[in-house]
DNA sequence: CCCCTAGGTTGACAGGTTTCGAAGCAGACG
DNA sequence: CGTCTGCTTCGAAACCTGTCAACCTAGGGG
């Protein structure tokens, strides 16, 4: 049930937004992602998940930074699976995270302003 | 009562996500650009605007794009506006966009990646 | 085999979002 | 001045989210 949103073709999104308007099927897939981030918990989460040593950071490092429960750090965590941003890997006792770099470099070309065309 | 949300230093923003934690404060901030941008006919409204010729857009250009009412997608905008991704200005008849270009950059330069360190 | 710990899942609820229709406001034009 | 058009604001309905408490699953030791 947890719809994995299909995550279309990487090129899909990597046109840079201020050259050509997105397509609306592009839209919803990237919309899907920047709403992902669109909690700052969650982007404190994939921040300390992409510059934690080694890439990886355990869930048992991530929760007792912040003042939530652990279902709902859980929950954030899904969020961003699905999302694409991130891949889980249980390692016996505990689960790890580790960033989806090449997404994260598609959203960040989005974004990018034109090279002053 | 429309919180501008005051758009801390854009210093603050710039710093790659992978590179160091981002902090709680900055992360409100940035979370609540990406919120905006996290709905599909945001993200078109944006792109058109963005890659409108001249870098303006007029309402009257943007709405009939889309199967919505005028009224929301005045609302959408309004939420691209107090994100601080577009501007507005009245000329004339017409309600012209333009994108905030650095605030946008600002943006893709928090998810670019480590140039692998 | 039993229990303990680390995480994830489920269910529930307050609060926020998306969307619309109706009403309001600002210029243009006769 | 009156009215028309373009856009925004207001009010309300349907829906989606963030959060927690309670429960369940996986793996590691006694």
């Amino acid at each position: 049930m947890s719809k994995q949103l299909t995550v279309l073709e990487p090129e899909v999104c990597c046109a840079p937004l201020a050259t050509a308007a997105v397509p609306a099927e592009a839209a919803v897939d990237l919309a899907a992602a920047f709403k992902a981030l669109g909690d700052p918990v969650r982007l404190q989460l994939l921040s300390m998940i992409a510059s934690a040593d080694g890439g990886e950071a355990c869930v048992c490092d991530l929760t007792p930074a912040f003042d939530l429960t652990g279902p709902t750090i859980s929950h954030h965590l899904k969020v961003l699976r699905e999302a694409g941003l991130v891949e889980s890997d249980r390692r016996g006792t505990w689960v790890w995270y580790r960033a989806n770099r090449p997404r994260m470099a598609s959203l960040s070309a989005v974004l990018d302003i034109a090279p002053a065309a």
